[in-house]
DNA sequence: TGCCAGGCCGGGT
DNA sequence: ACCCGGCATGGC
């Protein structure tokens, strides 16, 4: 399925945007909302020169809100940007590169233990910003593999990233294109309570579900 | 015009 | 252990 995705579209080359500490804010911000949103909320952080852990954590929450606007929920998202922000500068200052330079294992328990990173968040910032093996699962890919038969509807987060890990080989750029293409997939043919994907990518495998509830 | 978007949390059964 | 409402802007 990956190669067929990987013809078609070619490689993703993601994550889209600049430097781990943008891949770490665009991961919390685009919870729940399109990507279009992040950038133009992205774009005003960098206008007013905030992005950079020292002047995100300087910054007034309220103020920081106003600059993310676009994004929606922007109250919440200012306020979880700043619980990973005081993670970051409790032990490592500024240093976001420092940070991230520990194991996957420590990394994911730390930010899964921040108040608004849950385990699609944390699995993008240790995958696309720290580059270290993590399958990120998302919608799409709960979906994608549900309209196949692939899982069942009552398999979590953890049954459908173990699926992944434990069947490809270990490979960041490989599970970051993965996951990439199912997003692809997922936006432009597999849309919500939409069962029929015209011109899929992965149209020639086989579709179990043929009445999708999601 | 309504539905959906690259989730997560807190409170209620 | 689940289930649900809340969070909110922008695009199609």
């Amino acid at each position: 399925m990956y190669q067929a995705m990987r013809q078609r579209l070619g490689h993703q080359q993601w994550w889209p945007g600049d430097g781990p500490l943008e891949v770490c804010i665009g991961a919390i911000l685009t919870q729940n909302t399109s990507w279009s949103n992040v950038e133009s909320a992205i774009a005003n952080l960098k206008a007013a020169d905030c992005m950079t852990v020292g002047r995100l954590d300087a910054i007034p929450r309220e103020a920081l809100a106003e600059l993310i606007r676009p994004v929606g929920y922007f109250k919440l998202k200012a306020k979880r940007l700043k619980n990973f922000i005081a993670l970051v500068g409790e032990g490592f200052g500024d240093d976001i590169e420092a940070f991230l330079d520990r194991s996957g294992e420590v990394l994911r328990q730390q930010l899964l233990g921040v108040n608004g990173i849950g385990p699609e968040t944390a699995d993008s910032i240790i995958l696309y910003a720290a580059e270290l093996p993590s399958f990120v699962v998302d919608t799409y890919t709960h979906r994608i593999l549900l309209r196949h038969g692939l899982i069942s509807p009552q398999d979590d987060y953890q049954a459908v990233k173990d699926l992944f890990e434990w069947t490809l080989p270990q490979d960041v750029d490989l599970w970051g294109d993965f996951h990439a293409q199912l997003v692809a997939v997922g936006k432009n043919f597999c849309r919500r309570r939409r069962p029929l994907c015209e011109g899929c990518p992965l149209e020639q495998f086989p579709h179990d579900i043929t009445d999708p509830t999601d």
